[in-house]
RNA sequence: CGGGGUGUAGCGCAGCCCGGUUAGCGCGCCUCGUUCGGGACGAGGAGGUCGGAGGUUCAAAUCCUCUCACCCCGACCA
């Protein structure tokens, strides 16, 4: 490619309404473009970058035994309404109608479509398993986009769907997928990425892992004990939170004028926050009742948490509800609560702590020294609170440290929930009619970029490793209008495409500052210099920009040296990537 | 959806509070010349419905109303 034709404008100033890194660097390099809300364009950089990592992800996909298809972007809402998701999912999903006013949707992920197109296509046991994969638009629509092309509403994504007859096959599966999820990190240049335990979401499904690189510019928290024994996701993490044990002391009713919150609470009655119990109110269980969570005062409620136990969306509750079931918005408490009207979930650290203060379901009042076990006996208590730094590792051993992460890939044991729904059946051996079971396995590939492009960058641009760089060699002509340097990097550049070498050849004779500031924000690796002060004695000059060495080599033969270097660099970067299953 | 902010040339911004020639500046772009190893210099030039609509006024980028878009924080989210 000749730079002189490249389409894709380079700035020097950071463009404003970058927050990450990777988004400026995105915007500044003429990677991509937005063109609404979460909607971007990729220019040509953007796009070959993207392309090597489809690529990448296929070779993968395909050694364990995936097979391509392609799925609509627009499906019919009757599809959605097989599964119960047209229903139950909210205004993330594009609905729209067609020229009949037929009711569509713009798929956000493909499992009715690809449940769809199985049952029609395999009957028969001898045929399980297999996994269909497909690397597609999906759009789903983000109340916030944000972060360049790390959230956004419209996104190419690999979603790949298992098959199975039996759960250990899909154990079995679940297991390759795995490892070829480690793989495509690894050659995409990141084998740094961590495999966490995690939700399964809207999704449904049980057991659930989350891809994550872990950044400070991460969305997600995640919970890690400081030995590294332990990693999950914040919305699963469990551990030991630390409760006391003191002699319990008469429960006592207190005057606690406009103390509403916690804090205030707390400060009047000159405690801590971890001597109190918060309620919180959450508008409703699956069965239309109002949940009244008890938690210790100084700890979050887990909404993830809660949500698997109510097995709803929870969502906070007005305080006219909440009156509605006898409690006192600011003095609720659990005590003499009706508990017919209410889901009432106590976390385990309202029974690990004593004496603690809770509202007394009175305006201006509290009740001092509640332990649970005395005031509440036979009360069940869960976990619904946030795992938070400090606290003890499941295991009890190491303290909690908590990073953040940015999910560049995820795989879920689905289960039978749309094959069961949708009706997709096989003949077993018997001849008797099964509901396969299903795995689901994602990849992000405009964010596995951004990500990247996060955690492999300086100052100047992004340093891509050699697997994905949108160009494998950055060819530099210094002083292009001389005619010996014209000469030789003309044919240096024809030697290198004839090798089958990726090459962005700079011809535009510009000066070299600007060469070379470009070429940065282009973050090609092996960067060859082709200017008087080496070509005089025969040389050339070349810099990496992953690793930052420099030198020359001679011009002779220097097709072959550096298709020699792109090989071991390649390798090297494909040695980090463990065994296939 | 709640709170805050910003819309002026391809990019980054000033001008607005306190209305008044032909709306500026830097970068980028085009032409010519001098330059040339980390974003050169000089000369000349192109490029603007001041986000949109309505209003106030002799006069609106500037004041008022409405609206749209984008950004940030929160809620939400596979």
């Amino acid at each position: 490619m000749r730079m002189s034709h490249l389409v894709g404008a380079r700035y020097k100033e950071r463009p404003a309404e970058a927050t990450l890194e990777s988004h400026a660097f995105l915007l500044r390099g003429g990677y991509a473009r937005q063109v609404a809300n979460g909607i971007y364009s990729l220019l040509p950089p953007g796009f070959r970058v993207c392309h090597k990592i489809e690529q990448i992800i296929r070779e993968e996909m395909d050694r364990i035994g995936g097979q391509e298809v392609l799925m609509p972007v627009v499906l019919p809402r009757e599809l959605w309404e097989e599964s119960g998701r047209y229903e139950n999912v909210g205004s993330e999903l594009l609905r729209i109608q067609d020229r009949t006013g037929h009711d569509m949707l713009l798929a956000m992920t493909h499992e009715e479509a690809v449940v769809h197109l199985c049952r029609y296509e395999v009957h028969s046991h001898t045929q399980f398993p297999f996994m269909l994969y497909q690397i597609q638009t999906k759009f789903r629509d983000e109340p916030r986009s944000r972060g360049g092309l790390i959230r956004v509403r419209e996104f190419t994504m690999k979603d790949a769907y298992s098959f199975h007859t039996s759960q250990e096959d899909l154990e079995a599966c679940y297991a390759r997928c795995y490892r070829a999820y480690q793989r495509i990190f690894a050659r995409a240049g990141i084998p740094e990425v961590a495999v966490v335990q995690s939700d399964s979401g809207m999704m449904g499904g049980s057991v659930a892992h989350e891809f994550m690189l872990l950044t400070a510019v991460g969305e997600d928290t995640i919970v890690t004990s400081e030995d590294g024994s332990y990693i999950a996701n914040q919305e699963v993490a469990t551990g030991i939170i630390d409760g006391d044990s003191e002699a319990p002391l008469p429960l006592e009713k207190v005057h606690t004028p406009d103390c509403r919150t916690i804090d205030e609470v707390a400060g009047f009655l000159g405690v801590a926050t971890r001597k109190t119990a918060k309620a919180v109110f959450y508008d409703h269980d699956s069965e239309g009742k109002l949940v009244f969570v008890v938690v210790r005062g100084d700890r979050e409620v887990n909404e993830a948490k809660l949500a698997r136990l109510i097995q709803a969306a929870p969502v906070p509750a007005d305080e006219a509800r909440i009156r509605s079931v006898g409690a006192e918005p600011g003095f609720a408490s659990p005590l003499g609560i009706d508990r017919e009207k209410v889901r009432l979930v106590i976390d385990h650290t309202v029974k690990s702590s004593n004496n603690l203060v809770t509202g007394a379901n009175e305006t201006g009042y509290h009740y001092t020294n509640f332990n649970l076990d005395r005031d509440l006996p036979g009360v069940e208590t869960v976990d619904v609170v946030d795992i938070e730094e400090g606290d003890l590792a499941p295991d009890g051993k190491s303290r909690i440290v908590l990073q953040r992460g940015i999910e560049v890939g995820n795989i879920f044991q689905l289960g039978r929930k749309y094959t069961q729904s949708m009706g997709m059946t096989y003949d077993d051996e018997q001849g008797k009619a099964q509901v396969p079971i299903m795995g689901c396995y994602g990849i992000g590939v405009g964010r596995l970029m951004s990500s990247v492009m996060e955690v492999r960058r300086d100052e100047y641009g992004p340093r891509w490793p050699i697997t994905i760089a949108p160009w494998q060699v950055h060819l530099n002509a210094l002083k292009l209008d001389q005619p010996p340097v014209r000469e030789a990097a003309e044919t240096l550049y024809l030697e290198l495409c004839a090798a089958g070498i990726e090459v962005l050849y700079d011809d535009r004779n510009a000066r070299p500052g600007v060469q070379f500031a470009d070429a940065d924000l282009l973050g090609i690796p092996f960067r060859i210099i082709v200017g008087e002060r080496n070509l005089k004695d025969g040389n050339l000059e070349w810099k990496r920009r992953d690793t930052g060495e420099n030198g020359t080599i001679p011009l002779e033969n220097a097709a072959e040296t550096i298709a020699q270097w792109l090989r071991e660099a390649i390798a090297q970067v494909e040695t980090a990537a463990p065994e296939s299953l």
